[in-house]
DNA sequence: CGCAATCCGTACAGTTGTGTATGTTTGAAA
DNA sequence: TTTCAAACATACACAACTGTACGGATTGCG
């Protein structure tokens, strides 16, 4: 029986080294950068190793988005998972996402470096909209559970999803990184989106106003 | 006295054809597949042309660059000409801006090119961060007519802003994209970020409650 | 030990894109 | 018409990257 894990006795690449590296080069790089020779240089490794793990290039590129694909709807998973709590708690959970550490940071580049990749690769435009509609779709029930009509929970869905990517876009502003501005937009989104308008459908009918 | 104007009796090539058509290329492939050959097949040119009118391929980018950035700030200098209209005019004006035909749609799908770009090239970077500096000053002093308090105003208009950008990056969802939706969502956007909420800091000492 | 499988290095061919040198056409002024 | 420079075409040298063939090292195991 053919052992196929790695032994790790000595510094052997498996495939996933090979696939975190090309994420790397992807994030502050671009796709078309991701080249072989590259990540051997960066790796240590000749392109021989590469081509042993994997069949040509085009392979590490669909492993890396099915990586980050796998990644997504884990973590999107782990929030439905929870989504017993009080909708006001996830909804600050949410808002308050891109600025727990550089974790969720880095998360975001990945994302926006896959969808400029998605704007020429069908494979990643799919996967990107599969995101886009799952996240949608759970930040709307969560509007749903504070109150919201479906409608008006969608809309608002969307606007909130569409400031935390546009975020993830301006977030290498300096003048507006820093922490206590950061701080101080987050209590600002959570009120906005949480504040009645007056809107015709905005509230189901049977609810009444949530008093605090 | 040699006439450097196209004479424009034949289909000569200027720097700008060039220009347009490597935006083209950026646009929906981003600017590493802007290369010289390719345009000069799609200009039913030869490199030999290209070479005549820049000096190489990086003199090209920057141009391209450069354009943007022309046009951006003129679309922002249009803006604050017509600032000493009602602001909830500008605003409506402003939040409506990706929605009024596909120039404005292009528009916002040669930024995110240019935002991809802008990731691993300086230059790229610091006039993204002008143009993003510039609309967020216009965008807060909208607010700050409205009657909001300066800083609230500047965190409104970070969040609005950050709301468009990520539209534009939404904008492919075909789920999302009816007219009859993006109407609705004009509305709730509008009434959402002019919405008082009750913070303490949040209107002008010298502003009472705005009655609509 | 011996041997086979795993894993990696090296060498070569093929492709693609760049930049330059030089030829060729075109239009308008002298 | 001649002439000259702008505008483009053609050809070549060069570099970067890919994929493949093959050879060498290492490890587990009979």
């Amino acid at each position: 029986m053919p052992k196929t894990r790695a032994t790790a006795t000595r510094s052997t690449c498996t495939p996933d080294t090979w696939i975190e590296a090309a994420t790397e080069v992807l994030v502050d790089q671009g796709i078309d950068r991701v080249r072989v020779d590259v990540l051997a240089q960066e790796l240590g490794m000749t392109r021989g190793s590469f081509y042993w793990h994997f069949k040509d290039r085009d392979e590490l590129l669909r492993r890396v988005l099915q990586a980050w694909r796998t990644r997504a709807t884990e973590a999107l998973t782990a929030r439905l998972e929870r989504a017993h709590t009080d909708p006001r708690e996830q909804l600050q959970d949410l808002v308050s996402l891109p600025w727990r550490g550089r974790a969720a940071l880095r998360a975001g580049r990945i994302e926006l470096a896959i969808r400029a990749w998605a704007r020429r690769d069908d494979m990643a435009a799919q996967i990107v909209r599969e995101a886009d509609e799952s996240r949608l779709g759970y930040i709307a029930q969560v509007f749903s559970a504070l109150g919201f009509a479906v409608m008006d929970a969608r809309r608002r869905a969307y606007i909130l999803y569409s400031a935390m990517l546009g975020d993830s876009l301006l977030s290498e502003l300096p003048a507006h990184a820093s922490q206590a501005q950061r701080q101080a937009r987050l209590a600002l989104v959570e009120g906005l989106f949480t504040a009645a308008i007056g809107c015709a459908d905005e509230r189901r009918p049977e609810h009444a106003h949530a008093g605090d």
